[in-house]
DNA sequence: TTGAAAGCGCTAACAG
DNA sequence: CTGTTAGCGCTTTCAA
């Protein structure tokens, strides 16, 4: 590897002390440097192809531009955290705002003997974005850290964290209403499992609420829980098969599960949306690719992955003071899987 | 944020040198340490809860157990770059293995104006991975730098380059052949741009060699270039349907171009398999999900993501010397979507 | 077996 | 407006 240029020799090519030299590079306000030197200085860098050392930076600042995004191991025993589009979608948009702001992203699956702390230490990140349900008390331990952190998608005590988060509750509302205003009376549930506190259990809420409020006692035969899979989708169409005559329409509390019903559905020789009406959760971007296309909650993923970032920052910053929290707005996307009756 | 520990502090705790604490805390071989002194050490870096500072160790060592991916804004003006399933897919099973060897993973899309060069000397990064197609200036560029690199997917001067590929053309090769096995004989085949050396143009190489294995000659009417996405296999659609009559099988050079292509077919009421066979590329996991599910050629990304980690780690720590090269082994996943004529 | 001290590249307080 | 220098936390040579 070519000898990196350090800040001393770019010091020396421009006649200057190397105090000048940082003094440019970081255009310091503070200090004022007569256009001639700083000019000199610039050719200097250029001449000799200068990069600054961060780990250098870092050490003398304490400030590293580096923020780490945490994401769970969705399945246990399964080493890939983001095989769930949902994840990069997110990565995606946030590692991009991040970067226009100059900052850089860790990303980091989440060793179950590692303490994620401890990595933020090592590296000194200014900041960590958490994706995803983990116990209060690692929340709680890495809010004690004192590292500006950022939680996507956790009802754990939201009133102590920064967060942002989906409307779950609303979302679930909307879907389930807007199934009611195309008639439907007779409604089932497909969701995943209710951990404390989670997405799937306020999704089921507003299902209710909705249901609630259009006089619709609920039924609990009419709920079917399991887990987030395009594997259970497919199972519980056998259920749902036999609860046709009953129900019109299904609500899923994510698109993956919505897609192995359909599926399932299919291979029953259940027409959707003709015998069944069907609605999702997510839209992410496999919704368009089923037959029918999927009705869908979007959730605005990316700007989900936008607002995390401008908000980790604005906090690393000190531009936002106080607990911070975003809701990301939400919205039916109507496509070809929910019919009128 | 709590006041960090440093090294001098435990030093000071244990009652030894800032040196010896070093020597225990990396395992120094080459120092013998008395077993009594050691635990000491571990006593009070436990006790004060220490983790060391990177930025510092790296400083004084030049090697930053971390690693780099970059990864192409895959549509220009679009901010995002991992839509695409194949990248998250590949970064989860990078990012396990890297991390399972002590490495952390830096990624970073492409900002158009900065040279990544300039980020990898800034972190002090130890190892690059570039995912996608470059120019070959760029890559040169890289290679100069000295910096360790791999390349994933690309065919440019391949023999100068680490690299973890796909046999392309082998897999167009197989998905062919497969189709002329179960008794096609005319076959479209529909697939992205045609950028110089690129996938699209060793799949299609494959394509004309099965061909011409079962005699056939190549009919130039039958390869449809477009995108690489779903809305040209929509559109596609409309060119296929009108080549029914001819054709009885279509080889798409991706998956996500099959999908629309079913879609599309669908809506034209053109029945899968029954009418047209279908054979897909990549075996994202959205493959399953279509009604019927895609025949397809997989790829094997987790296994990619998985050698590109052990390479680039491996020849950071020198145990690998040489130009790398591994080729990930490839084969057709039968699903639904093809038929026996 | 241990420790003192130089040095990694940079920032910033201070002096001039 | 510019330079000197201490110090950030750690590794490693060399001496003890």
């Amino acid at each position: 590897m070519a000898k990196r240029v350090s800040i001393k020799e770019v010091a020396q090519e421009a006649g200057v002390s190397i105090a000048t030299v940082s003094y440019v590079i970081n255009n310091k306000t503070e200090q004022s440097i007569s256009k001639e030197t700083r000019e000199r200085v610039y050719k200097a860098v250029d001449k000799l192809n200068y990069v600054p050392n961060l780990s250098a930076r870092i050490l003398a600042n304490n400030k590293s531009n580096l923020v780490g995004v945490v994401i769970p191991q969705t399945e246990p025993n399964k080493e890939f955290m983001f095989s769930n589009p949902f994840y990069s979608e997110f990565l995606s948009s946030f590692e991009y705002t991040a970067r226009k702001k100059g900052y850089h992203v860790l990303i980091s699956g989440t060793n179950p003997d590692e303490n994620y702390i401890e990595v933020a230490k090592k590296r000194n990140l200014d900041g960590i974005i958490v994706l995803g349900t983990y116990p209060k008390d690692t929340l709680e331990e890495l809010k004690n850290s004192g590292i500006p952190t950022v939680i996507i998608d956790s009802y754990v005590e939201s009133y102590h964290f920064n967060t942002v988060e989906t409307d779950d509750c609303y979302g679930g509302y909307l879907a389930t209403k807007y199934l009611l205003e195309k008639g439907h009376r007779k409604i089932a549930i497909v969701t995943g499992s209710f951990t404390e506190k989670g997405v799937n259990q306020e999704r089921l809420r507003g299902y209710k609420d909705a249901l609630l409020e259009y006089g619709i006692t609920v039924n609990n035969k009419y709920i079917c829980s399991g887990t987030v899979d395009f594997d259970f989708g497919l199972e519980i169409a056998k259920t749902i098969t036999e609860l046709k005559d009953e129900i019109t329409a299904v609500f899923c509390t994510a698109d993956i599960i919505a897609m192995g019903l359909m599926n399932g559905l299919y291979k029953a020789g259940v027409k959707v949306p003709e015998e069944l009406s069907i609605i999702g959760f997510d839209n992410t971007f496999t919704s368009k690719i089923t037959v029918p296309a999927l009705t869908t909650v979007d959730q605005n993923i990316a700007l989900k992955g936008e607002r995390a970032a401008k908000m980790i920052i604005g906090i690393i910053e000190e531009k936002l003071k106080g607990k911070q929290e975003y809701i990301i707005p939400i919205e039916v996307v109507e496509r070809e899987s929910v019919r009128e009756v």
